[in-house]
RNA sequence: GGGCCUGUAGUUCAACCGGUUAGAGCACCGCCCUGUCACGGCGGAAGUUGCGGGUUCGAAUCCCGUCAGGCCCGCCA
């Protein structure tokens, strides 16, 4: 039986004799003494065997090699005064191997090493096709721990502090209209028709609090067939709540603790209440996103107004039609951007571009005032102009002001992707620095150009905003979304608990009211029965984790993810199936291997 | 659907502008070594350069196609 874990043994274990199971990390062998690495899911500890000490032992320790499994007997003993290793948390002691015992080799060549220098990186396609030896890695293992813990410091919050009760909900549900593209699930036992998996338990969480559950939250599945990104994965886990009778600002301030809960119990960070909020207006002005990364500045200035009656038609156009002209002042960028880079070919020139940029138009300003610039901005921004411009954006010597002018979704975009370029380039954002935000006020719809008509910025259970109801078309949401260093982590609102309203949301978005009651009738109908006040909130777990372990992709903070087209490596999922489950199921496949699909 | 990047020994990487027998570390095998902790020393085995085609006297290298992986755009209420 054993007694301990390799990881946990310190010196006031020694004296005492410990049984030890677990994969040697490392062997050393001197000729005369075999120093064994054995590692097990809290870590490593050194195992020591001679003919002179464990005179039994050490023809064991001989055929040992890295990842073999073995049980080990010994003695914890004080290392001598000049081999105490202190990058180890076991490095004061060290185990005499009175007997090994070998319980399972490796019998082929491992497809990487387990146990590597932290400067060598596998190849990702290795690491999944054999995730299981990677999981055994320090940095995996690692990961797997802080999510388990971010899990745990969830439970005991929401359950033990705050009254929350766990609810499942289907995973085979129905199809909605929205969102994302389903997955399906064909039905046997009704041909013909089929199930969905769950985007999110968005509907079941809302009929919950018809229930009376009060305080919901479940650690929830989700499932989108769309495609994928580092960030973002076909099923993935969301920690999704909802709650009765609370205001916004109830809700968020709960979830303030929460979250800073987790950071406390995880890792120790402590983090400032309330959280910083912007409203969705600010942020896209401020910095043209409503996810900004707010741990550096380089914030957006508009301009319009000052350009709107200049000679230079880029600028005065892009404001007759609608648009705005901002500006991205880059303190120092005059000599870290070159105009070559700004200019058609180059590469800051090709991320505003695929933002919808037609150019950029830029100054740069020198010493005492004097500028460089394009002649169209030099031949038509009158002087008075010029100093106002450069006194907003607060330029100095060295500086270089980016332009963007057009439509509005369009600059910002483009100066959202050049500005996070920059602060990237630039090394303006700070290691180890946590910067959460709320954004809130959303509008209630955005403008869907290829299906030409309005469709739900949130999604269409969002409430508008009291003040705004007169006209939904531009009304705000109170709706809120959570962000991490320009991650969005987590995302919700208050609920429609009215059916009329319900219903008008459901008119502005287009969505008749066969199809919404065919779709929704359930919901609606639940809505006529007593249905309380509720709002809530749904975080992406993997995303989350991903932040807290440093990694930049998703699938580090999952334990079996599948690859960009969507493969797991290691399943070879997904497969054919026979052709008689097919039948069973009613179903055939259209697809014919080497034809285009279209 | 589109753009870009990568693919060389089990693995991590080299191999210059197309030119002898494709090299090195780790792992593996053998020998040596009693205090290492990424132990060290000597030796060995290990390659259809992802796959298919083309150009060339000659291709890991250039071209075309294809497969796999990654990053991004579109898509993701």
């Amino acid at each position: 039986m054993r007694t301990h874990y390799c990881g946990t043994l310190r010196a006031s274990d020694i004296g005492s004799t410990v049984t030890l199971f677990g994969w040697v990390d490392r062997r050393r062998d001197h000729g005369g003494v075999i120093f064994v690495d054995l590692r097990d899911r809290t870590g490593v500890v050194q195992i020591v065997s001679d003919p002179e000490r464990t005179p039994e032992s050490y023809p064991q320790a001989d055929p040992l090699r890295n990842e073999y499994v073995v049980k080990i007997v010994g003695r914890v003993s004080q290392r001598p005064a000049e081999s105490l290793n202190p990058k180890l948390p076991t490095g004061e002691v060290e185990i005499y191997a009175d007997s090994i015992e070998l319980l399972n080799a490796v019998r082929k060549p491992l497809p990487f090493q387990v146990s590597t220098a932290d400067s060598e990186s596998v190849r990702e396609d290795l690491r999944l096709r054999y995730r299981y030896l990677d999981l055994r890695r320090e940095r995996m293992a690692q990961n797997l721990r802080v999510r388990h813990e971010v899990i745990k410091a969830i439970r005991r919050f929401l359950e033990d502090q705050e009254g929350f009760m766990e609810v499942e909900t289907p995973i085979l549900t129905r199809s909605t209209p929205e969102g994302a593209r389903d997955y399906l699930v064909p039905s046997r036992v009704n041909p013909g028709e089929f199930y969905a998996l769950p985007q999110s338990p968005q509907l079941f969480k809302q009929l919950l609090m018809v229930s009376g559950v009060d305080r919901y939250y479940q650690v929830a599945r989700c499932f989108r067939d769309e495609d994928l990104r580092a960030d973002r994965q076909p099923e993935f886990t969301q920690l999704d709540m909802e709650m009765s009778f609370m205001t916004q600002d109830e809700i968020l301030a709960l979830n303030e603790a929460l979250v800073a809960h987790i950071f406390k119990t995880v890792q120790g960070i402590e983090i400032p209440l309330p959280f910083p909020r912007l409203t969705y207006a600010e942020a896209m002005d401020r910095y043209g996103s409503d996810k900004p990364d707010t741990r550096y500045g380089l914030e957006l200035v508009d301009v319009s107004d000052l350009v709107k009656d200049c000679g230079f038609k880029v600028f005065s156009g892009a404001v007759a039609e609608g648009g705005i002209v901002k500006v991205l002042p880059i303190p120092g960028g005059n000599d870290q951007i070159s105009n070559v880079r700004i200019k058609p070919g180059g590469d800051i020139f090709k991320i505003a571009s695929e933002a919808g940029a037609k150019g950029l138009a830029y100054i740069r300003v020198r010493a005492e005032g004097a500028v460089d610039t394009i002649g169209a901005i030099k031949d038509n921004l009158p002087a008075e102009k010029m100093q106002e411009l450069l006194s907003r954006t607060n330029a100095q010597e060295g500086d270089l002001l980016l332009f963007g002018a057009g439509p509005t979704d369009i600059v910002n975009a483009t100066l959202d992707r050049v500005r996070q370029a920059v602060a990237k380039e630039m090394n303006l954002i700070p290691e180890g620095k946590l910067n959460l935000l709320w954004i809130t006020d959303f509008p209630m719809f955005e403008w869907n150009a290829d299906e030409q008509r309005l469709e739900a910025l949130h999604h269409p259970f969002t409430a508008p905003h009291p003040d705004d109801v007169a006209d939904l078309k531009t009304a705000r949401a109170v709706a809120y979304d959570l962000v991490l260093n320009g991650y969005e982590i987590g995302g919700g609102s208050l609920r429609i608990y009215q059916p009329d309203v319900q219903q008008w949301v459901f008119d502005t978005i287009g969505l008749t009211t066969e199809e919404a009651k065919d779709k929704f009738g359930f919901l609606l109908e639940a809505f006529e029965y007593g249905t309380p006040p509720h709002g809530g909130i749904a975080y992406g777990l993997d995303r989350l984790v991903m932040l807290m372990a440093g990694e930049d992709s998703i699938r580090d903070a999952i334990a079996f993810p599948k690859t960009q087209q969507a493969r797991c490596l290691l399943t070879q999922a997904p497969s054919g199936v026979d052709e008689a489950q097919l039948k069973e199921l009613s179903i055939a496949s259209t697809y014919e291997p080497g034809e285009e699909e279209d």
